[in-house]
DNA sequence: GCAATAAATGATATAATGTATCATTCTGGC
DNA sequence: GCCAGAATGATACATTATATCATTTATTGC
């Protein structure tokens, strides 16, 4: 279910295409590949689910262990991201835009439709965390937090399905 | 490493033993044994370092799918909390205290011992999430959050590992 | 352009983690 | 003791992830 315009894919990709180049690195074919699928997917998904559709998509199969590694390089590059809950990885929200990652990162999980949206930490969020932490001593180091919820469309379709 | 007296070990077994008891349900030899090997454990432990270390233990083995369905009943008695960002298991810091899990609970994890440091959401902290939430629609359901960082001890002792 | 080098991918094997299923044993109530 | 249900054992298998070495593809210096 392509959720996205094919050409707001093709500049979604230009764009990335461009930050790789500006860190040194290329957006080769295969990682072109992996991430295309993630920006089509309106879900997180799994390492072995973006396999799939890879090679569902193409003839040369594409082996497990090139997913993993292009997952690793696409997350360096802030153009993906991983859930540590679900160990599932989703496209970065802000490839096409100038939004820089200075603040954590949190994602909020529509439990209705599995839809993931990623926000910025709020100011307030951060230091009322912190806070927390220092009343038991601890220096918090980072912050990335998967919150569980639900999402104005499903709150509003009651039925609370896709 | 054990890194609390028998006798703490005895009473937090006793209470948890009580604590069953008053949802009728049974702590057996088996269930009791994973539970100890948690209460023990200065860090969180995988299902497969629980099965290592009761089959260290004992003569008779365990299977590996037992351990996962004591872990499965031992965190629906509270009596353990499941870490999802690590997939690792920690027994829970109010077993012997009338502590009740009204709030959320989030889990500060140090990046230099491993420890783990169970607390209670802060209202600020719940609210200043929910808030942020709501900005894009989000209605929270759940919250628990593993934060990193460094304890107490590990900031003191500048070399950071125990 | 072409060899030398580094980067990326392919291929295979295997480790680590988690679940499904059915058989067996244990427990409390009668 | 017997029965029903709970708990555990045992086996197989699905899923997720990594190690390792071979091969292919790109880049650089000449």
């Amino acid at each position: 279910m392509p959720n996205i315009k094919q050409s707001k894919l093709d500049s979604l990709l230009r764009a990335a295409e461009v930050s790789c180049a500006e860190n040194g690195a290329r957006l080769t074919q295969r990682r072109r590949q992996v991430l295309s699928e993630l920006m089509q997917s309106s879900s997180p998904l799994s390492a072995y689910e973006v396999l799939d559709l890879c090679n569902r998509s193409t003839t040369s199969a594409m082996p497990a262990m090139s997913v993993y590694r292009i997952l690793d390089f696409l997350e360096q590059q802030l153009l993906v991201h991983r859930l540590s809950t679900s160990n599932k990885y989703v496209s970065c929200a802000h490839i096409a835009c100038d939004h820089k990652h200075f603040q954590a990162t949190h994602f909020l999980l529509c439990e209705g439709c599995s839809s993931v949206e990623e926000v910025d930490a709020t100011e307030e969020a951060s230091e009322a965390l912190e806070q927390m932490a220092k009343t038991v001593g601890f220096k918090l180091t980072t912050q990335q937090f998967e919150l569980s919820g639900i999402c104005t469309t499903c709150q509003n379709s009651a039925s609370g399905g896709v």
